[in-house]
DNA sequence: TAATACATACATTCATGTACGTATGTAAAC
DNA sequence: GTTTACATACGTACATGAATGTATGTATTA
């Protein structure tokens, strides 16, 4: 009722985004109401219009909080001690362990795939998605261009198509995943569902060989 | 405005469904009101609400109309003129053909992947879809166990995670192709894109040397 | 004549955005 | 160290516009 002082104004906005967050991922973002996330943050809509102009820039603010993590974990597909093909594996493991030890990402990821339009209004949104989608295959192409100059690939494989396919079974991965959050099995065996197309992309099991770290 | 023949009002529940794919497909299901579907089809809410409950309703049946396609690219799984790995590629071709050549189930594909929510009222749509991913799962793993038998399985591949694996590529090359339905990459590359997956399955190419077709 | 295939009209419920109120924090003036 | 003035952080109330579902009208058609 009264104004409070910075640093709770702060958490109230944490609080919002928190609760919009766990709310959007039960209801899905289009059956949400800013009338429900404020009640479920025991708020009024007051709060939610002081801290945000609209639901769009609501959800726009969550998953900007991500993306922190995001762009720490493709950090390790340029981490040199490793082989291409290795950074490659690499990258995957700590994409999955990021899913499951991440809370606040696997919800937005489900959000992603499940609870919400990426058309008409949300549109922005998804050319947001696009472009961030296909600066991240882009790199992964990098990487599998790395990996030819250095032999590791099998006759006929494109980088480009390797890419976006490795990109595809990631996404898929996910979106099973996303279906019933509860079951494992997707993290548990993560390597066995990846690495069928690491056999089929590189050469002999070169991706699993690292060259001794340093020191 | 007045009644008309059995053929005509048949013809009218087409149109409004042909209409309401377009339109769930371009604004998105939670964006569209059924205001805006009679309005793109020439007809009032009237007519709707005679031929269905509600959007919901509306939107299973047009959902239920392509389960024919669908069942019949399931049979190929069945062919037994080919070895299970070649029934799998067989498979895996129709799939995305039938994609990229029956618009009614690429503008499906794309509403399930973009253009709506699978949680909160929609649940039961993703009930249904659950029921029957897990059932195209099983016939997945069918086949895939039939190859373990046949031996075409490489050593340590479990048809159980391969299917999955296989299932989750498939819906993810999906994604990638419904965010750009313009862009023809992934069908045009469907094999290359697929086929180091099945490297990694599969001993030797086994699942391109078909067995002499009969007569 | 009775059921059909809609169109029309109405009532109700939400959700949104905004305008306004209000009490407190905060910084500067003195 | 008060006091003053303003900005802040909301709560409250209202106006508006959908969207839905249903009830009813109406012209055919079987």
């Amino acid at each position: 009722m009264a104004r409070k002082t910075r640093e709770e104004a702060e958490q109230t906005r944490h609080l919002l985004l928190d609760t919009a967050e766990r709310v959007f991922w039960e209801k899905g973002v289009a059956a949400t109401s800013l009338a429900d996330i404020a009640a479920a943050a025991g708020v009024t809509r007051g709060a939610i219009y002081w801290h945000f102009n609209n639901k769009l820039d609501l959800f726009t603010a969550i998953c900007d909080r991500i993306m922190p993590e995001l762009e720490e974990m493709e950090s390790v597909l340029l981490d040199s001690r490793l082989s291409p093909a290795a950074r490659l594996w690499q990258h995957a493991s700590t994409l999955f362990a990021l899913v499951r030890d991440n809370e606040r990402l696997r919800r937005i990821c489900g959000i992603h795939h499940l609870g919400c339009e990426q058309v008409g209004e949300m549109a922005p949104l998804l050319l947001e998605q696009i472009s961030w989608t296909q600066e991240k295959q882009a790199r992964l192409q990098q990487v599998l261009e790395d990996a030819a100059s250095a032999g590791q690939l099998r006759d006929g494989i494109e980088p480009r198509l390797a890419a976006l396919g490795l990109h595809s079974l990631y996404g898929g991965l996910c979106h099973t995943w996303m279906i019933n959050p509860e079951d494992n099995t997707v993290h548990q065996y993560i390597h066995a569902l990846i690495s069928p197309y690491f056999v089929g992309i590189f050469r002999d099991s070169c991706w699993l060989a690292e060259p001794a770290a340093e020191h």
